[in-house]
DNA sequence: TCTGGGGTCCTAGGACCC
DNA sequence: TCTGGGGTCCTAGGACCC
């Protein structure tokens, strides 16, 4: 049996440990720049608001029902987050972290009464840390999700799927309201007469893998409770790093631009040299004016290098001389990102068959990224970072009006 | 004035190889 | 009447997830 734990309403419960003036009110947690509405008290749910419905447009309505309205903020997410964590790992020898607020555990074999082993992390997980999180047990990731969905509604907060009320459950449920059937999807197989799971488990398994290709039918056969999707444990290095930033205000000279970009890839590659990589290709695009309001596009270019980058100096430089390419002048721009890709391991670097020096230059810069970041390791985030950034009035900030006040040593960044 | 950000996986088709 | 057989790699695009 596995299980999987998901925290309740995760940015909203995470807003309320710190503001427990929060815990009697109808909450929201904005995306960046205070765009969307990205988390939802279960107050807020009840009044019919749904995910990602832009904040401007429901202004009025938030107000009027006196619901409190909190910016994101991701990086004080991210530290409750990995709490959360270590302490299920205690519980459980196999563990996925799914996301930043789910995890699959793989349950002890002993446990022989798995909804009442389960009811204790949540306890624990709720007392200890103080976010409520609601699991869900069953033979396999499809079904557990299916399960940890029914928790959610439940009073306990857990609930199983066994071979007794497994038929029951699928005939009650959606086709798409199954993890893995998208939008999509789902208006394809209403199309053949598929409504329900139960309709989809049904089907001949040829004709699924046919009409939706093995993920479709590994759905099905994990629905029919058949293992296929395998619990991973410890995390998986990214394949690739994006840093994408909506900006607080238009920008328009080529210099503005520059600099919103430098602060997306020092982002990027903080990152990448935390995780040991460096990244042979890099892209990067833009966004000039409102997507729902008149004139706008999207441009996009990439590159990539005669050996694997990872320091900040490097890759600045090669935003920089991608932009020259794509800026165009008297363009408003609103959005810009850094993609990295194409990642090998830093540890292990391949020398240049024809190299002129380029390997002593590179380890040099990597030693001094390496300085960098341990210094700001030790004194925060913001000790040290390029001068060019050091302006007094950054125009590319994006909006966060709603935040929170710094509590718990949360950076706010 | 105005709508987020960050990922993964799969397939088809083209190009190429022996 | 009618021209082999078996592969790999790469990319773009689609779909999905949180």
């Amino acid at each position: 049996m596995l299980a999987l734990c998901d925290c309740d309403n995760f940015f909203v419960s995470c807003e309320r440990l710190y503001r427990p003036e929060l815990r009697s009110r109808p909450v929201v947690v904005l995306s960046n720049n205070d765009g969307c509405i990205v988390s939802r008290s279960a107050e807020v749910k009840a009044m019919g608001i749904p995910m990602g419905q832009p904040y401007f447009q429901i202004q009025g309505l938030l107000r009027k029902k006196g619901v409190a309205v909190c910016s994101g903020n991701l990086v004080m997410y991210k530290e409750v987050s990995m709490k959360v964590m270590k302490l299920l790992s205690r519980f459980t020898g196999g563990m996925e972290e799914y996301s930043i607020d789910e995890a699959f555990l793989s349950l002890p074999v002993a446990a022989e009464d798995p909804l009442g082993y389960v009811s204790g992390i949540r306890a624990k997980v709720e007392s200890w840390i103080g976010i409520p999180v609601s699991i869900g047990v069953a033979a396999t990731k499809t079904l557990s999700k299916l399960a940890t969905e029914m928790a959610k509604k439940d009073a306990s907060g857990v609930m199983e799927i066994t071979g007794r009320n497994a038929r029951d459950v699928l005939d009650n449920t959606g086709i798409g309201d199954i993890w893995g059937i998208g939008r999509k999807t789902a208006e394809a197989l209403n199309r053949d007469g598929i409504y329900s799971a139960g309709h989809f488990v049904d089907r001949d398994s040829v004709w699924v893998k046919r009409r939706l290709t093995v993920r479709g039918l590994m759905t099905q056969l994990e629905l029919k409770g058949q293992p296929c999707l395998p619990i991973v444990a410890g995390t998986a290095p990214p394949k690739s790093i994006q840093v994408s930033r909506t900006w607080g205000n238009v920008l328009e000279s080529f210099e503005d631009v520059c600099l919103a970009m430098t602060d997306n890839v020092v982002k990027a590659a903080r990152q990448l040299r935390q995780d040991n990589l460096a990244a042979r290709g890099m892209s990067v695009f833009l966004r000039h004016g409102y997507r729902h309001h008149g004139e706008h596009g999207y441009i996009e270019n990439d590159v990539y290098f005669d050996s694997p980058a990872q320091c900040d100096i490097e890759l600045i430089g090669a935003v920089k001389s991608l932009l020259g390419k794509i800026y165009r002048p008297g363009h408003g721009y609103t959005q810009g990102g850094v993609t990295l890709r194409d990642f090998s391991d830093a540890r292990f670097r391949q020398r240049e068959l024809f190299d002129e020096g380029g390997y002593e230059r590179r380890s040099k810069l990597e030693r001094f990224s390496r300085a960098v970041d341990e210094i700001n390791g030790h004194f925060g985030e913001r000790a040290i970072f390029p001068a060019s950034l050091a302006v007094k009035d950054k125009k590319w900030r994006p909006n966060r009006k709603h935040l929170s006040e710094k509590r718990g040593g949360f950076v706010n960044g």
